[in-house]
DNA sequence: AATGAATGAGTGTTCATTCAT
DNA sequence: TATGAATGAACACTCATTCAT
């Protein structure tokens, strides 16, 4: 009763259709993609979809399900060893390993998909908004701890931790959706490294030997 | 109490539509939104459309083009005047002008409106990555500035100025957008203050040898 | 009460609508032509079209009864002198008549709309049958009269000036409507001669002198 | 009797619609034809027609293509045996085939299409010409050969040609087409005997000085 | 499991026509 | 006389979905 010659088992069908569907929606958006389109992307008939799931935005939630991006971000971060430590380590990792997985090619069309459709349909943003939230209140989780043991300044940490992601969030978006030149140039350590002593050591000169360093 | 009976003016039309599709667009995107709903919500007839735009595209680019958020932005940030200000100062306007404006209703429509389109309509990815360069270089500039005469720190400008602005970005996006509810408890005051204290100062506590670690 | 700055009197703007529309109809059909292509040639706008004509039939047909390009040659026919010349005669001046006449651009636009209206719109298939049968009629009651007199040989009259006419026709269709290069390059006079000759005198070399000619 | 309860294959639906399609073509006009009256006449929703074919107008086209009345008509010109026909012969057998050919409803449907599409579409005009080009330069080839041979008098082969099959042209079309009465009446044979005794032996009754005034 | 013919509701768009001005 | 805003009915066409095979 095994299957003969080769025909792909159900599952592996299933993940074929995602991954089609997955370029077919980043590239042309949920409204913009045709089952025509991603039939002919994963090498089957639109009818086929029907027999994998119940309709169209199921496909799109099983291709978001399948691709969670952030997801693992924040495991990482509430790891025990990484929550031990110092700050500036953490933040090289973080933003380092975010800016990385964000911009797999895979993780950059789900990334196309969650925020074009969370523009307007309340589900996906709601569901965008439980990611972004998960990984906002893990840092900041952190961030409270570091300012309670007085090894950061004591500043609202959820907002702190916000302001460090979206920053990191932005910065992807304009790199690999949008595909500004200016922004591609620079490499993840360099992000990593000018965005991590921005906020941990601040753009001022100590005021102590403040004018004359260059120039 | 003038004009009562009469129709409004063709201009006033023409706004009266850009107004309603704005609205209707944000809500359900632009291939969400159809031609009956814009006019549902204009008060007028789907034909009528046709009239004062050449077809659905024109209109929403007409929308965009009426409502440019980040625009007056970098007109600020270009003032001889505020070109002058501290950081610390120019940072503090910065940032409140960014996020009252944005969050303005008419534009957080706009905003959604661009931003879900940028992720897959080349033209609105194009036009997005435009307006949001204009700006990062408009704050690199003014860092660079800054930088060369030894009152900041030497770092690339350009991703500086890209991190802070992605930061209220991404900020505004979720609080007036997805609409996170933690997030919209924050006032305008607390962003800035926030926002500012974090990126130059930074969150580390001064300790002998905190700055100038590394480079 | 004089008109003073010499805007057109009402049937001056008739005219030229009807010429405007002439020549739209002609490019387009009478479906494809819009009101607004016919203002937009005349000059005017497609609101005031209707303060000259009931509807756009309407001015389809004015158009048409302005510009009856085979009805002169009717009446060039019944003309009393015409009638007494002699069969070679008249066909070639009929047939330079009719060629020169139909091929006039005005003429052509007119032979445009009415044969492509023609082929599905049954007043216009009436109309034209009308035309055509007067043509043909005249031109067979000379045949006839010459038949009888036994200057020409008794064949069906209707049936000979029917192909003599449509030859005609054909011709000029060919050669003006659907512009087919090879028949272009004729001259009027060619097509006169060509045809009188061949209808007069026949093809075949009397069988006294048969073979041997040319080559 | 096979296949009584099962729907018509694919091909079988496709002529189906043709032929629907060719009838109300043929009644409208192509752009007064809908698609609703074409699939009503089909028996089929509008839909359906763009599983078939890729527009109206390629509709359109594969029904000019599946009907091409002239066609053949060049090819039994181009026959052997027939080439070695007499004139007279000839002219009467190729006279007889096309009227009878052209006269068949469906051709008098394509032959409705066709022209009336060809008064304004360029490349149904284009379509026409080339049609009416190779039959007209295959009767030019015959005629040419008989008069090098000496056996016609020396006239323009493919003037001569046109002529004559614009004769029986607009003799169809104004029995068929516009269905004039006085036309409809003749058979085809008399169509036939008329044309071929007009053009081959001429209508002038033979003096001593007949033929050869002119040349 | 897989096809693809078939549907029907809906889309953006056009346009002849009307009418207040 | 002339405008052009406004309408509404129609149009070609699309597409998610169903279902017999």
């Amino acid at each position: 009763m095994a299957r003969v010659a080769a025909g792909p088992s159900s599952e592996e069908r299933r993940q074929q259709i995602i991954a089609a569907a997955l370029c077919v929606f980043a590239r042309k958006g949920f409204m913009g993609a045709t089952n025509k389109d991603i039939a002919l992307a994963a090498g089957i008939t639109p009818g086929l979809l029907y027999h994998y799931f119940a309709d169209k935005r199921a496909l799109f939630e099983a291709v978001l399900m399948e691709h969670t991006p952030l997801g693992d971000v924040s495991a990482l971060l509430a790891d025990e060893g990484v929550q031990q430590l110092a700050p500036r380590e953490l933040l090289l990792t973080l933003i380092r390993v975010m800016v990385t997985r964000m911009e797999a090619s895979e993780n950059v069309g789900a990334f196309q998909c969650i925020i074009g459709e969370a523009m307007h349909v309340p589900e996906t943003t709601a569901l965008f908004n439980a990611k972004a939230a998960r990984v906002v209140e893990t840092l900041a989780g952190y961030l409270r701890g570091q300012m309670e043991r007085g090894r950061l300044r004591p500043l609202d940490p959820t907002l702190v931790a916000q302001l460090i992601i979206g920053s990191v969030l932005a910065c992807v978006m304009r790199r690999k959706v949008t595909r500004d030149a200016a922004l591609s140039a620079y490499s993840v350590e360099q992000i990593a490294t000018t965005l991590t002593e921005m906020v941990l050591s601040g753009l001022e000169v100590p005021t102590t030997q403040a004018a004359g360093t260059m120039t």
